[in-house]
DNA sequence: TTAGGGTTAG
């Protein structure tokens, strides 16, 4: 992928390859349509500050005659651009006090105002409003309350709503809105329903446009679902002959890149440059993360450098993931010196560069640094989110500081942030290896029914912890309940199970167990066959050694550095023959053989 | 001649 980009840099002079969609539309040569002569600004575009805004509508209002609602509403509308939405509703309250005329519009964008603020139960107090004095609401108003309970991910009301309109007759939706709708269900997963709209919005005589497929082909490539997602690009391409954009590839990139499908990512990354389709931020942005999670931060930052000399601006997102390759590699002296370069750029790291600092320092137990960054983000005036918190909790449960980690869950649950299946997890985990496996299991029972408990990660870690502080018993209860709760365990918890048997002496239950894995079809790995082995070994079982080191060879597995030791422990002592040495030297990893 | 959605990156 990176060898694809660097070609399109040599080759930047680029050739025109004629695509289908060129001929069938030959949009991308067109002249621009837009060379309208540009009125100049009206007194409410001019305004952007809040204190001209309500200066200037104490001046309407003191006004004989009132201005018309025109002008009402082009205010409104002005400050609702500055985000000030309960000043918008504040303003619209005092119209109504002054008899100020208000219509559609402007009913429009106080429900507008009402669901950015997630309060869409007050918009549609406000249609109500509208009713009574015989304003109608039309589609323009139902986009803006369906897109309120969307925001709010009321997804089921969102498509009550939407069904009611199509069936009473109360508007016909238009593309904006079957978006909305489109957005709603993909949020929720809904896919298939997504697409089935897509169906009938055209029956309906409603063309869908490029959001509307970018919409959907993002949510499956987020459900890595590409292969689908590049179908749906291609019924949009070749049979709707809608033309992609640079979003479009970006989530398809960003899709294949997840997948590590790196073919496929210089694939499109080709196709961009051939439909003259220029990389954006964002793109970049993809492809830096891309190189610095595979470790690659150098490439990483070849690729700023590419960016910045093509003229496109890296940003924090940019240079966060930078950080984020240069904290999973430990380099914690090079995070500093990318702050300072993005401090020179004038770009202020937010609170997901913070977090991702703050998991480096906590990888490396440097939770003292770790600490000190927590405090500075609330210093700077930034809020620490679910992430910042549970990966602080995490950092403090691993140098064994669980008070203080306790007390940072609960100042998080007291900032009204709640807590996270991750959160969850990390908390389990700390409670298990800070041998407080009886907590652990007190708030796993305590949480009962809920969907965070039908978690195989979950489960993996509390039987690893129960099995670990000698309570087999418990764990064998976690692993039966798995078939209750219809959960397929992981190669992980076989693994724990298995070393939990192996830990108590059961090596039968453990060899059972092995195999039975098999045939429910988890394969076992590298660290199962280690686990295994080192249970015979420890257990005096040394008759199948043999043919598990062979199956080992076979299959391409390593033995780990313990298990070397303690199969040359036996071989010293002669309860192993000296001829395993060959077949023990062939398992050992290159750089474990001088240790033989 | 004033209203709604707008999809993508850490």
């Amino acid at each position: 992928m990176f060898a694809a980009l660097m070609a399109i840099q040599k080759n930047g002079a680029s050739f025109i390859v004629s695509h289908p969609l060129n001929k069938s539309k030959g949009r991308f040569h067109s002249t621009s349509s837009s060379n309208r002569a540009k009125h100049p600004r009206s007194i409410f575009e001019q305004i952007t500050n809040l204190d001209d805004a309500l200066k200037l509508f104490d001046e309407m209002t003191h006004k004989q005659p009132l201005p018309s609602v025109v002008k009402f509403s082009r205010l409104l509308q002005a400050v609702t651009k500055m985000k000030q939405y309960s000043c918008s509703i504040e303003l619209f309250k005092q119209m109504n006090l002054l008899c100020v005329p208000v219509n559609a519009y402007t009913i429009s964008i106080v429900i507008r105002c009402c669901c950015q603020m997630h309060r869409t139960g007050e918009g549609f107090a406000v249609l109500g409003y509208g009713f009574k004095r015989d304003i109608l609401p039309n589609v323009c108003t139902f986009g803006t309350l369906l897109n309120g309970l969307v925001l709010e991910d009321r997804i089921l009301k969102a498509e009550k709503l939407f069904k009611k309109l199509i069936k009473e007759g109360l508007c016909e939706p238009n593309a904006i809105m079957y978006n909305t709708m489109i957005k709603g269900l993909c949020r929720f997963g809904n896919n298939d329903t997504a697409i089935a709209l897509i169906k009938l919005m055209d029956g309906r005589g409603c063309k869908p446009d490029v959001v509307t497929y970018n919409t959907i082909i993002d949510s499956l490539c987020k459900d890595k679902m590409v292969d689908d997602a590049l179908n749906l690009f291609n019924e949009m391409v070749f049979h709707k002959h809608i033309l992609p954009n640079v979003v479009t590839y970006n989530s398809l990139i960003h899709g294949f890149c997840n997948l590590r499908r790196w073919d496929d990512v210089s694939n499109l990354l080709k196709e961009m440059e051939d439909e003259r389709i220029s990389l954006d931020v964002h793109t970049y942005s993809i492809l830096v993360d891309a190189l610095c999670k595979e470790g690659k931060v150098e490439d990483a930052n070849c690729i700023i450098n590419l960016m910045i000399e093509r003229g496109i601006n890296p940003n924090v997102v940019t240079y966060s993931s930078l950080i984020d390759g240069y904290c999973l590699r430990g380099e914690m002296s090079k995070t500093r010196e990318v702050l300072n370069l993005m401090r020179s750029q004038g770009l202020v790291p937010d609170v997901v560069t913070y977090s991702s600092l703050l998991n480096g320092y906590c990888k490396k137990l440097m939770v003292e640094e770790a600490m000190d960054l927590f405090h500075e983000i609330t210093k700077k005036g930034m809020k620490p989110n679910v992430i910042t918190y549970s990966t602080m909790i995490q950092g403090l449960f691993r140098v064994g500081r669980g008070k203080v980690a306790h007390e940072l869950f609960h100042e998080m649950q007291a900032h009204n942030l709640i807590p996270n299946e991750c959160t969850y997890k990390i908390i389990l985990e700390g409670l298990c290896n800070n041998n407080q496996v009886d907590e652990a299991l007190s708030l796993f029972h305590l949480m009962g029914g809920n969907k965070l408990n039908s978690n195989i990660k979950v489960y993996t870690i509390l039987i690893d912890g129960a099995s670990r502080t000698g309570k087999l018993d418990v764990a064998r209860v976690l692993f039966n309940d798995l078939n209750v709760k219809c959960l397929q365990p992981d190669v992980r918890t076989y693994n724990v199970m298995i070393n939990g048997f192996c830990r108590e002496g059961l090596v039968g239950d453990a060899k059972e167990l092995f195999l039975k894995m098999e045939e429910k079809g988890c394969l076992p790995n590298s660290v199962t066959h280690n686990v295994l082995l080192q249970g015979f070994l420890k257990n005096q079982q040394l008759d199948t050694i043999e043919m598990l080191l062979l199956e080992m060879e076979g299959k391409g597995f390593s033995v780990d550095a313990s298990t070397v030791s303690l199969l040359l422990d036996h071989i010293k002592a002669r309860s192993l023959d000296a001829s395993l040495l060959k077949l023990i030297g062939k398992l050992v990893p290159k750089e474990g053989v001088d240790a033989l």
